[in-house]
Parts: structure tokens; sequence; C-alpha cells
DNA sequence: CTGTTAGCGCATTCAG
DNA sequence: CTGAATGCGCTAACAG
């Protein structure tokens, strides 16, 4: 390696005591006369020591390291998660690995175990649903995981989110008060993704429930232009839906767009309700009706998970977030 | 630690072999016979091996770890840059470690500081402009690092983006051939951040050279609201400008905004140039014509970068991106 | 091609 | 309150 690499052993040379004491120092143990203490700051300060992470968590048993697997970066709504969850543990000196999944659990597992190999102290998933093996490993090893964007919890591990169902049922309530009944859904691709399967799910039960039907469930891209080709489907059939619920803002936006190209009137031709509340659905004209989703809050409070003691973990192992309707114009009473 | 917990002697000892064998196997040493190889990675299987990280990068100096440290996570721009890093790194086993400054570069340093204390093999900065500590902390520990977002690179360190003051003359020269004379600049904040700033140099560096003074430069958030505002203070002027530029998308959706509100024609009274070229910039009406920042390519540049060899590195030190304007309807010649 | 030996840098016993 | 000794799990020499 370099020349000037200091290590602990020279930072206990120059401040005149041992390694022991030095690490003693390091770790924020009361134990350690006052004085000696600053003698050992100043000399880590001095030679601009840096500790070796390596070695600490070989020797003791964390990693001050933490994982996230999500399914990519390239949308707002995990990018948003991600950012709170890292300053949240970034706070108390915890760095945050991410990895990305393309909603995927074979490829989950496979960027579980590379965080398993780096030492990773706890893990952030996304969803309640994974494969055996994932869940297995992390409970093996005695690693500390939470589940994001969802209620619903292993027996050990523990979930901040909210509950998917309730969310689809929740919008499909909304539609229903505003007296539609023809009506359909463009949701996002439900393969391997058990938060839009239960969204799906809850959305259509809501309508059964109350003898509906729904006319047409289309599954998308979460892009733009999934929303736009989706809309353009459903509005070209032989019975258009006067209330769409889309899968996510973007896909609304897609679909908005596609009624403006189209001149169809929203809302009074037809209503469209999101799903995320990211920044776009204030940019669309009309602005867009859509459902909260607390992805910073779920960021923030993963990250407190992981950084409560096992025995203050106990008690924070399942916290569902409320959901909240936010109301814009993309939707209205169905007509007559 | 657990009682499951598998070791490499262990799976050496299954194999019939030295531990060291079984590391050369593990580390696709090609000098060892391929029926043992064979059996040492069955026992591997077996006993579901996960090798040890930090004791690999304590004694091996790599620790197949990297680290970026950017601004914020919440902006798509940064978000799609880190997302192809990540996927770049992940296909060859390289971990990603995100950290984020608040566009502070005494933050930024503080990351720094950790990733080099996390044993991170290279990283990625974003823009040139950083404390000298930072960069004399990778050098002297030997650290490969690369900036991003800009084309100006350290005499050893490395540059994969665009040049920013380019970036602000093409805004400028555009607006110019377009026949406006009044325009202004809506930009981000420039404090600590040298991409902005260059931007706006070269904006306006461009229309004095031409001639032209500009407006009124102002300086907003990355947010809707920021643009709507500053929006706001440039067309309720004495003299409002009939081209303004605007730092993002974000921003310049929100001036869009303000003038869906206002009822001021788009491009009719004033043109709106945005940067980025984020996904919003089709859903606005008019769609908004920009200036695309390649940050997938970034990324994936970057990845590649902190793959390579030092040797190979040599060949790479600087890439600057072509920049692309990309023509939509939010801007139009000036009347007369 | 394979095994033996040694020690990476640190935190943790255990004495004092 | 402090120091000396020990090894965390692995890979890099070096021999064979």
């Amino acid at each position: 390696m370099d020349v000037s690499d200091t290590k602990l052993v020279d930072v206990a040379r120059r401040a005149g005591c041992s390694p022991a004491t030095v690490s003693r120092v390091l770790n924020d143990n009361p134990n350690v006369d006052i004085r000696i203490r600053e003698r050992v700051l100043q000399a880590a300060m001095d030679l601009a020591y840096v500790p070796n992470g390596s070695a600490r968590s070989l020797r003791s048993t964390k990693s001050r390291l933490a994982g996230a697997v999500i399914p990519t970066l390239d949308h707002a709504i995990y990018a948003a998660m991600m950012n709170s969850l890292q300053s949240g543990l970034s706070e108390k000196g915890v760095s945050l690995i991410i990895g990305t999944s393309a909603f995927d659990i074979d490829l989950e597992y496979d960027q579980v175990r590379l965080l398993v190999e780096r030492g990773v102290d706890a893990i952030v998933l996304v969803g309640a649903a994974h494969r055996p093996e994932t869940i297995a490993l992390l409970e093996q090893r005695n690693i500390a995981y939470v589940f994001t964007y969802t209620a619903a919890a292993t027996e050990i591990g523990a979930a901040v989110g909210f509950d998917n169902d309730k969310a689809g049922r929740m919008a499909a309530r909304y539609l229903l008060d505003l007296g539609h009944n023809r009506i359909a859904m463009l949701g996002g691709i439900t393969d391997n993704n058990d938060r839009a399967i239960a969204r799906r799910d809850g959305f259509v039960a809501e309508l059964r429930e109350n003898g509906i039907t729904p006319l047409s469930i289309i599954e998308s891209a979460y892009r733009v232009d999934g929303g736009r080709l989706g809309m353009q489907q459903l509005m070209g059939a032989d019975n258009p839906p006067t209330a769409v619920f889309c899968g996510s803002d973007i896909v609304a936006a897609g679909a908005l767009k596609y009624c403006r190209e189209e001149n169809i009137a929203v809302p009074g031709t037809v209503s469209v309700l999101g799903f995320d509340n990211l920044e776009i659905g204030e940019l669309t004209s009309p602005e867009l009706t859509t459902v909260d989703v607390p992805a910073k809050e779920m960021g923030t409070l993963a990250a407190q998970y992981l950084l409560a003691t096992p025995a203050q973990r106990l008690h924070m192992r399942v916290r569902e977030l409320p959901l909240r309707l936010v109301l814009r114009g993309s939707t209205a009473a169905a007509s007559r």
C-alpha cells in the first residue's frame, strides 16, 4: 500500500500510550482518562489517521455498513426512499450499499448475498415477496432486515410501509364514491411484484364487493409511454371507462398525455387517478389526483429501525403508515 | 456469531485440500487442477459458504467496493447516473456505497473520508470543485477517482462528462439564432456548484460576445416551485424577456406552469429552454425544448473507468461527451 | 500444481 | 484506568 499509511499503533506511539487505549478512545469507551483521550485525539489528527474498516469489522462483529436492494434507482419513488435512508444512516456513521434487482427476486438474492459477503449489519428490502433462500440467509447470519413498501413482515423481520391491498381499495372506493361504474385499471407489471399485485387485487375486490366488474385491467411498464399506449387501448375499446386507476403517476401522466393528444376531456370524459404522488403530478394539466406514498418517511423509519438495538427493534416490528388521497383536478364525479 | 458460520477452512476440509487452494479457486487462479477446483466449488456450495469480505480486503489490497458522493439522490439526474453506475459495477461484482453531500463540499469531504475508511478501491465524485483535502486524501491513499458531470480533471484524476461552459454557450447560441435579444436565465443555485456556475458563465459570455446583455439572472432551487416563482419575478419585470434559459427541466416545468396559470403564451410570448432532458419534459404542454445531459452514459462510463486497470485508465482520463439539443415545442423564433 | 507459514490492522480478553 | 497478548478469516509469499 502507501507509505503515508498511518495505523493505530502509530497513533499510540505518538500519543505515548498503548494501542488498546487508542482503540478505546476511538470507540468512545468512557473508561479512559480525559487527558490521555485528548492526547490520542490530537495524535490521530496530526497523523491524519483513518481507521481501517475491514480490520475493525473483522475483529469486532459489526461493520457499520447497511445494505439495500431495490428494483431500480431510476424511479423517483425508490430514489427518494434511498435518499432519506442514506441520510438517516449517515448521521450515525453507517454507510449504505445499494444494489438493484430489476424487479427480479433471483437477482435480488444475488445482491443480498453480495451484501452479506460485504458484511452488512442490516438490510432493507422492498416488498414482502422474496426467495426463501434470501430470508434464510439473513436469518441464519443474524442480519437484521426490514421490508419496505409493505406492512407484511415475516416472523422475525420487520416492515415499514403500508397495506397495498388497502391502497387498492382506497382507490376503488374513491372512484365509486364519485359515482363511476365503468372503471378500468392501468397498473404496473405485476410479475414478481407483490405490491402491484396486492394493489390490483384490493382494487378489484373493492369494486366487486360493490357490484362492479372492472372493464379491463391492463399492465404497462412504469413509463410515460406505457401509460400513453395503455390509455389508447382503454379508450379505443367499445365500452371505454369513465374512470381509470393508474399504477403510478408516471403511467397516469402518460394517460393524460394521450387524452390531451386525442382531445379527450379529463376529467369530463374520463377521470384519471394516479399513485405515488410524484412531483410530476403537479405539472400535468389537469393536475393529477393521486395516492400519496410516503417514500421519504419509509426511508427515514427504515433507517431508525436498522440503527436501533435488537431490544428496541422488538417494539418496531411493523409500522403501517397511513395512506392519503391527494385531491387535484384529474378526477370528477361521473356525469349524470 | 452464528453456529452455521462456514469459513474457508471448512470448505478446504470438506474438499480435502488446503485453505490456500480454496482461496485460489475462489479467486479464479488458473493454476488449480480442474478436478480439485470442482471439488472445492461443490464443497462451497454444499456448505453454503459465503466469503468474509472484511478478511479478504484486510489481507489483500482490494475491497471490491467503490464509492460515490453525489449532491442528492432525490434528483432524477443523479439517481439515473447512480443507477447505471451501480449496474455497471455490479456486473463485475463490485458493490457501490453511495453518500450524499447536499451540494456542500465540506460534507462531501466527510463522506469521502467515510468511504476511505470503508476501504473503497475507487470513488466517483460530481463536478470538478472539491476541497483540496478531499483530493489529497484520495491521492495519498492511491484511490482512483473520477469526476462526473464535468470534463475538467485534475492531473491524476479522470473526468467523464461534458463541458459546462459549452453547455451554457450552446443554450445562448440557440436562443440567439432564434432571434431573441431579451433573454434571461433562471438558473440553479450556484453556491458551491461549479457546474451551475460554468453554465451560467458560458451562457452569459456567449450572449455578451454577441452584443446582448442578459436582462436578469435569477437563481432558484431545483424544484417546480422555484421555477414558478422565478418566472413570476421575470415576467413581472418592466422589461420581460422573450426567452428564458432554465437551469433544469424541473425549474423549466415550474416556469411553464406559471405561464399556464397566467395565460402567458409559450412559446408565443416567451420561449422556455430547459436543461437535463428529464422525462417530465415530455409531459408539459408545450413539451420542453431542452439540453440533453447524458446521465446514464456518465454512470456507465464511470463504471468502466473504475473497473479498468491502472494501465488502461491512462487512456481514459478525460471523456468529454457530446451535448445535444432536444427540440420540442417550448421555444420559437422571436416575433417580428 | 499444491501446502505451509505468516500476518494484514484492529478490538478484545485478561492481568495488573 | 491501562497494557500485553491473542486472533478475527483470509491471501500472499515461499517451498516443495
